[in-house]
Order: structure tokens, then C-alpha cells, then sequence
DNA sequence: CCATGTGTATTATAGTATTAATACACATGG
DNA sequence: CCATGTGTATTAATACTATAATACACATGG
């Protein structure tokens, strides 16, 4: 099983308001969705990523058990936490737009409330989608 | 100088994770940047919105000192908040725009981590806009 | 076997968020 | 004047988030 640079891959932002834990939770439940993390990829040990991102490991261990909780990772005594098996390797486009659309509505409402047209917030986000050009 | 109604204008989520005080925060923020409350309007009490939102009136009366102490909003010993004068009576669009990018750019990244098309994401961001009909 | 690597449990501390129940100072309309 | 309406201060309690410093149980490679 291959192993997984370990900071690279998430984005965890002490300060934005949100708690940590649930970040890091929510990157991996989008990782998975989308196949970028398959079933039996090991994750990041939770000592490399306390490290790298300057957090508590516990911050991390309790985002790791809740997604175990899920359903979502699996615990291998002494072992790194791995992707657990699923039925679908990847999530159809469908659930994986279910999944953002509570996100999108409030960027919606957001807009709404800034009075910001469609096209306004349409190309907002053209530019920021090129600007990570990938 | 009128009066507003109270709760429909605001949209407040206990279980969302960002702390209430904070939604409402931002939420007065964006009305007042869009004119949508102008100089001198009167907001809803902090029993009414604690009432209708089933929120302690101290969570709103947190929100409303913040706010007055940013100078969006102006206290008046015994009578209810005002919007404060301001020089411009609206935002720019750019410094609307300014004001809604971080929250477009974790919407991008989710859509990236899910890996969803600029397509996908724009077609839903549509979908959004028009389910609420304006 | 044992150093090293896993995740986790424990205890303590700190800051923040929220609620609850009162009480106060001020303004306004009747 | 006074009932009613403002926002706010106070005190207490609870919950959540995060950190710190240890310690433990397990797995693996040399």
C-alpha cells in the first residue's frame, strides 16, 4: 500500500473560525468521495501532520476517529489508518454535488445579501478556479 | 426613521459550527455593504431576534457590540441600533467582491478536492440562484 | 529482541461560545 | 408619571475546542 506525502495534501487553517478537527474531517470525506484517496491508502500519521501544520496530534487522532466512526477510514493497531473498502471506488457526480451544495447555498446567500449579480459571482469564481490553474 | 421585521431577514444556524454571534456579524455586514440597510435604519431588537431564533438574547446583543464597534452600527441609549453614517452610502462592487472571496475560494477548493468540473460547479451555483427565484 | 513507528488514553489547563436568570439605565408614548 | 420598550452588565453553569506532557498497546524491520 502506498503511503501519502503527508502535509501537502490537506489544508487546515488555525484561525478561520472552524474547528480544526472538522476541516481536516471534510477534506478526507472529499478525497475519498473522489477517488483521490482510494480504499487501503494509508493516511498521514497523525504525529506528521500535528507536525506540519503546527496543531495538536490529538486535534488530528480525534478527526481521524470520527471518520472512523463513519465508516470512512479504518484503524490498524500500530499500523497507519487506511481507506476503508467500499462499495463504489468513487462517488458518481451526483452524491459528490450533494455533498458541496450546502457550501454553494451559502455563497449563494452570501451574494444575494452583497447584492452581487450572477455574472458578478460567476466570474468571481472563473477567476479563482483559473488562478490555481491546474 | 422605519422599522425592519425582525427575523426574515436574517439566516441563523445553531448546528452550522460557525459560532451564531459570528453569522449574524457577517450577515449585517454584507446588508449594510449593499445598501440593503442604509444610514439610520433601525435593526430588530435583541429580544425580538433571540426570540424568533430561539437564541440567547446576549449571543445578539455579542454580535451588535461587535458591530458597533467595527462602526457599522451606532448604539442609542434606549432605543434600538442604527445603521451608522457612512461615507459612501454603498460598497463598490469590487470591495463587495472583496468581501465574499475567502468564501469563494474554499467553495473552489471543496469543488477541486471532489474533483467536480468548472461545469459542475457552475451549473449548480445556476441552480442554486434560480431555485430561490429573485 | 528492540528501536522505531503506529494510534490512543489520560490529566490538566485555557480560551471561547452559549445559555440562564436577574437587574440596571435610558427613552418614549400615552 | 409610568408601563413598556431599548441595549447592556453580571454571575453562573455548561459545552466545545485546542494544547501540553506523558504513558500505553501494538506492529514491523533489522
Amino acid at each position: 500500500m502506498p503511503t501519502i506525502p503527508a502535509a501537502l495534501m490537506f489544508t487546515l487553517d488555525p484561525h478561520s473560525g472552524i474547528p480544526i478537527y472538522r476541516q481536516l474531517q471534510e477534506q478526507v470525506r472529499r478525497l475519498v468521495a473522489s477517488g483521490q484517496l482510494r480504499a487501503g491508502v494509508e493516511l498521514p500519521s497523525v504525529r506528521d501532520l500535528a507536525l506540519a501544520h503546527a496543531v495538536n496530534p490529538m486535534t488530528i487522532s480525534k478527526a481521524y476517529s470520527l471518520l472512523e466512526a463513519e465508516g470512512l477510514l479504518q484503524r490498524n493497531r500500530g499500523r497507519p489508518m487506511t481507506v476503508a473498502p467500499r462499495r463504489r471506488a468513487v462517488d458518481p457526480a451526483e452524491r459528490r454535488l450533494k455533498q458541496i451544495e450546502p457550501q454553494a447555498e451559502a455563497l449563494v446567500n452570501s451574494a444575494r445579501q452583497l447584492e452581487l449579480s450572477r455574472r458578478e459571482l460567476a466570474a468571481l469564481l472563473d477567476r479563482i478556479w483559473e488562478k490555481d490553474h491546474e
